[in-house]
DNA sequence: TTGTACGCGTTATCAT
DNA sequence: ATGATAACGCGTACAA
């Protein structure tokens, strides 16, 4: 009996079982490369025959390319970012590329992270998640690797991505509870550090204040950009006596939306919109279950995904400085049931 | 202005720069091999400068360590799957591997995905998805990869796993609404190729049969191992009045549950537990949610993987034949409120 | 079409 | 401690 090899055969080992030599093999596994059909054929059997499958890291030694992508998201748990990278993975797949996953949870150690990733010659990085501006900036120029920004931006617009209008977001959610008749607003933030929470607080505010909104009207509690800790701050906060409650609560995003719900509906036994109003941002199928139907702005994350995919694909554009993208898609406005409608028909 | 080069710096590059050898460079980025502290801080301010990191991949060519494990999902949106790739991709990164992430939506083409993850040299393979019981054989026998499979397990035990003890879940679920005085039973199945549902579904009719419960009086419909696809499918069920309704669902995964839970709610206007009583398993966090509080069997998920690292960790163990174990852990009753709760104290 | 020979960026072995 | 040099597995010019 023959001793199992530990190791797994090489396209050199295909070669002498087949009586061809090393290239024939990487002919016959490349589609539309010189070589005759019968000597292919002898070739895949072989290989069949030894368990045979190229070595795709070794190959993407020899072309520079690693057909590997990078992708950086937040905490899985938070839906939005599991429905992401679902979408990255899908559709990076079709395309013939592999997903590279890093998750970020401590803000810290995002540029550790990214330090690991880059260790990886990966054909690009899309990063959905972690504050780290100048570091990011540095890779991009230094490394080669192109870098799409998904759900994030810096302030100078030196690196592509692709996110949507979250000033507009936190204004849309502004004006349905102004016109509602709201007169105290709370607002429960995530990461103060990324973008995306600073604008639509930004985008609320700046709605609110332009409407004549005092800024004594307009609270702000911090969420931590989770499920729980949205739910036990609102609740303190509602437990705390001593200043009025608020009438509308903005949280920034929907799974925090839907802490503070839960928070509201039952730890404090409150009616939404009956007592206080409640929306989100993000569009999470979690808060579009019917018994949350949360009123919320919807991420077109297939369309985001794809747009990032484009981008990825004319890759050289995103090493010049000039051809850089960064591109704003509106948000879509979800009426759910916790804020009240206005009336259809003006009479 | 020197020109921008557009490929990486090698060692080469940093070797020449700082006036060393390569070796030299190797060295200075592996801790612990013998290089003099002057010359390793010399190559580090080179390499620095030149913006080099190490290559992984052409490390692992090699070393045959990859340091990349392919991790087999199914479908995202089920959050069991994210909040297990989520563990994973934490448990892996603290570990120093990275994951190299797959998604398999439709169970068709399992094989191929397999195929792809394959072509990387990974140093091992999770699958969580997926009914591909030959070709895993195959793989894990010819390219000499160790697999795991992770809520999974094929009748023969060759391959090694953790699985949560999914007879028992269905058993337990069964027994709790037994108990509780239901007569007409009803079984939302997932995919039935899969084990677990396969099993679930097993232990509770296995159950129920016992305690003399006719066989008519167990039902069972398709609910896809998806939240839509069960509230569709459950909703067409209950308004077919052909037959007599069921007065205990049993939705064999917690996502699944959900969606039975808001057509019973929602659609149909029927109170759970009061009219009919429901149960899932899988313990996922949505269904932990107040709006919920889901009666279920919480799978052990972070044990689970913990248990999974270990088994990669002695990697050698799970070539050999002798070696391989296949784990099967208890699952967590979790009283939610959608089935009735025996009294107390008996008197 | 086919084979030879070299390069991709590292680690590892061997002298020194 | 240090520097040549040989793998690692594959693509690919080049020559035949």
């Amino acid at each position: 009996m023959a001793k199992k090899r530990p190791t797994r055969a090489t396209s050199h080992d295909v070669a002498r079982l087949a009586g061809v030599s090393q290239a024939a093999v990487s002919r016959a596994f490349s589609a539309g490369s010189s070589i005759s059909k019968d000597k292919r054929e002898r070739v895949l059997k072989a290989a069949h025959e030894l368990h045979y499958v190229p070595n795709k890291l070794a190959s993407s030694l020899s072309t520079a390319r690693s057909n590997m992508v990078a992708v950086i998201v937040g905490n899985l748990n938070n839906p939005f970012y599991s429905e992401s990278l679902q979408a990255f993975v899908t559709g990076f797949q079709e395309s013939g590329r592999q997903v590279l996953a890093f998750s970020v949870t401590d803000a810290a150690d995002g540029d550790e992270v990214v330090q690991q990733a880059v260790y990886y010659p990966v054909d690009a990085i899309v990063v959905t998640a972690a504050p780290l501006s100048s570091k990011l900036l540095k890779i991009s120029a230094g490394l080669g690797i192109p870098i799409v920004m998904f759900n994030r931006h810096l302030d100078s617009n030196r690196i592509a991505g692709v996110h949507c209008d979250n000033r507009g977001a936190g204004a849309r959610i502004a004006e349905a509870m102004h016109s509602a008749g709201a007169e105290r607003f709370l607002i429960v933030r995530g990461d103060p550090e990324g973008s995306t929470s600073r604008d639509r607080v930004e985008g609320f505010r700046t709605y609110l204040l332009a409407r004549g909104v005092p800024p004594t009207g307009i609270e702000e509690i911090d969420g931590a950009s989770s499920y729980g800790a949205s739910r036990d701050s609102l609740r303190a906060r509602f437990r705390a006596g001593d200043r009025p409650r608020p009438d509308a609560i903005y949280a920034v995003s929907d799974i925090m939306a839907l802490g503070c719900l839960d928070a509201l509906r039952t730890d404090l036994g409150l009616r939404v919109p009956g007592d206080v109003m409640l929306a989100g941002s993000d569009g999470i199928r979690q808060g579009r279950l019917s018994a949350y139907d949360l009123t919320t702005i919807r991420q077109p994350i297939e369309q985001m995904v794809a747009t990032t995919l484009q981008m990825l694909e004319s890759a050289e554009d995103l090493k010049n400085p000039d051809m850089i993208q960064v591109l704003e898609l509106p948000g879509e406005f979800i009426p759910g049931s916790t804020v009240p409608r206005p009336p259809r028909d003006k009479p």
